[in-house]
DNA sequence: GAATTATTTCTATATTTCTGGAAAAATAGT
DNA sequence: ACTATTTTTCCAGAAATATAGAAATAATTC
């Protein structure tokens, strides 16, 4: 993962509706939930929620197949976990990889 | 974090310029930088940059602190390590961080 | 205390994002 | 084919964000 695709993965998480989304989508468990099951819980509008939904799936955080006349969206937990990677690598005081001294001499 | 602050973290940290001062200032170490230095990195425009830090500064992301005519710039680790962790305690699988197997290298 | 340096704040504009009603599309059942 | 259900796409207005020049503020030096 790149700078500019975690850029984008934050931003799309960086929604408070989207966050809630996502975090549903991981309680729910590994069956994910219907749009319609989303909107349940959440109490957004159908339009605005399904705009949120294709950013996440935009992003790659989420997945969304078609089920008979439902979509399901589950969690695509590893693109979250390469976020976090990232975060963890190139963010954070050197857990892993030593941060390269810049502008040294 | 509540699920807000996280956002709110969230949300800064997915702008891309906000994102690459971030890790600019990861990899200074310590000491961090200068607004100045962050300047002559990135080349973004002064009035734009302050823009940017006082967004990080307002999430808690980076301290700022004046010496004398330069203010220096830190990041906020523990601020990350806490949004680290809430992303994994509530928007991961049950795991946490799995372990990174650094490539075998 | 004027000049210099570093950075912010002011101000304005351009752009993007958010929101949600209405219409459309996809599927299933009758 | 018609109807109901589910969700998206279209459309538009409102709100927020990004950008950056110019002016202002803060600190240092001469």
């Amino acid at each position: 993962m790149d700078i500019d695709h975690a850029a984008r993965c934050l931003e799309t998480l960086g929604n408070p509706t989207r966050l809630e989304v996502y975090r549903l989508l991981v309680r729910a468990g590994p069956e994910g939930l219907a749009v319609g099951e989303i909107q349940d819980h959440l109490g957004v509008p159908a339009s605005t929620l399904s705009h949120h939904i294709s950013h996440l799936v935009n992003a790659g955080l989420v997945d969304r197949t078609r089920e008979g006349r439902v979509l399901r969206c589950t969690p695509n937990y590893q693109r979250m976990e390469r976020l976090l990677a990232f975060l963890s690598e190139e963010c954070c005081q050197g857990v892993t990889a030593p941060p390269r001294p810049l502008k040294a001499g």
